[in-house]
DNA sequence: TTCTTGAGTGAACACGCGTTCTCTCGTTTA
DNA sequence: TAAACGAGAGAACGCGTGTTCACTCAAGAA
């Protein structure tokens, strides 16, 4: 009994190094934006390693799901990816349906980011719906395990997920609004066609996301195809715009 | 042993009249309209013992998937819902993937049919677009749990259900599409941009057709909203359609 | 240097799952 | 009337699940 105990403990010591190998390596080299710039400088290895274990269990949670869906993967195969005992799980989330409220708050973080950094750029609004068309797929191409876990999980995942995903796309679409009602011919409409008219497009930017989302990689033709495709759209629309009487 | 068995076999004999009454009531009270109908006469009882059991194991699925999701939907769930010990789940369906695409061909089966009927009154072509957004708000009303099953499991059912989905939707859409190039200023784009016309559309049906199926039951207000957005979304659309130009 | 902390271990548990098999017994057929 | 059929019963199986618990043993604090 006594030897089996120190062998164990051998065996363990070995086995826990190996898998916090692991979980660096994946956490750093699909996800390095968020390792590198997380809130808290985090001092000592200590919490830094335990936010490295947290990242790799988001990390592996999301990549299970692309072909599964978040509903259908168990705690107990997101530890056995990162490399971790299943109770281990408990030290960074509550449930599964925890991990899945941070990676909905993580993915429309850099959703977030992206608009930012495109409004930023003066050149966008020279011809506004090109470069939202330009945008909305290099954005896709960049994550789109994110924007394939928002689509997806939008209707699919558990409740609380859904809720938090359909939350975010609703101050999403306040924002749109805000922005659209500034434009040319729609400055006199009604708050509700405003609002109308941005659900129409975030509708439609989720469903040329979710299209991209799901396109073989390293297809540049459908990849230009779901550009052109995605700005044909809003021009129709932007055409309805000067003919448009609130009734 | 012997005793256990003549008592066992009782039991049985009495909870399977229980069962089958149970079956019977489900499968009439929620879906008369599929069990009234059904392709064969089903001359003898026996057939049409199966099919009632048949009709209430996707009843019953498809209502177990309202508020989990199909893929959270267990064959034992399911079979104890229906009243039916879970191996005789196998006498109908070869696999929960086997019921799913049942299922699907039974939405798209009442689908089609409420799209004919329409298409079939005259009076819908006075005004086109209020009668889509009509049918629209009333076909979901009348299947709601069809309409929810499709829009959820389009994205999120386990892949042969999606990949069935899909080609019905494509179907659809290229249906659509042959309607439209007759309308009066679209008679002359090319089919590119038809296409492109008959995506946008089946999109935003797909939006507030799953707007409407999950809204709360008896919200007759609600109901009017859904009804106007999906209008005016439309008119501002057919607005563009005079002044659009292929490029 | 010694004490405390806490991330990760590993065993155990009760449970629900899909699948299989043999058996029962009313219905249909010959 | 007797034999064949087949929908459903019920027991058993091996497996993956979430959760708990006492544990180890480096890192950080005193």
């Amino acid at each position: 009994m006594f030897t089996q105990e120190c062998h164990s403990a051998g065996k363990r010591a070995s086995l826990f190094v190996c898998v916090s190998q692991h979980a660096f390596t994946e956490s750093f080299s699909e996800h390095s934006a968020y390792a590198g710039c997380m809130s808290t400088p985090a001092a000592n290895a200590r919490k830094l390693q335990k936010e490295r274990t947290r990242e790799a269990l988001m990390n592996a949670a999301l990549e299970l799901s692309l072909d599964r869906g978040f509903a259908q993967v168990s705690l107990r195969q997101v530890s056995q990816a990162v490399g971790v005992v299943p109770s281990a799980f408990y030290r960074h989330f509550e449930s599964m349906d925890d991990l899945g409220l941070a990676l909905v708050e993580r993915c429309f973080g850099t959703l977030r980011t992206m608009i930012r950094d495109a409004q930023r750029d003066p050149h966008v609004f020279e011809n506004i719906i090109d470069a939202a068309a330009t945008i909305l797929v290099a954005s896709v191409k960049a994550s789109r395990a994110d924007f394939a876990f928002v689509v997806r999980e939008r209707v699919a995942g558990p409740e609380p997920v859904r809720a938090a995903i359909k939350h975010e796309l609703d101050l999403f679409e306040s924002e749109l609004a805000m922005t659209l009602v500034r434009l040319p011919n729609i400055e006199n409409w009604n708050s509700d066609d405003v609002h109308m008219l941005a659900r129409l497009f975030v509708r439609n930017m989720q469903a040329n996301a979710e299209l991209a989302a799901n396109m073989p990689e390293d297809r540049p033709d459908l990849e230009a195809q779901i550009h052109d495709l995605a700005r044909r759209e809003m021009m129709l629309i932007v055409l309805g715009f000067k003919d448009w009487r609130s009734n």
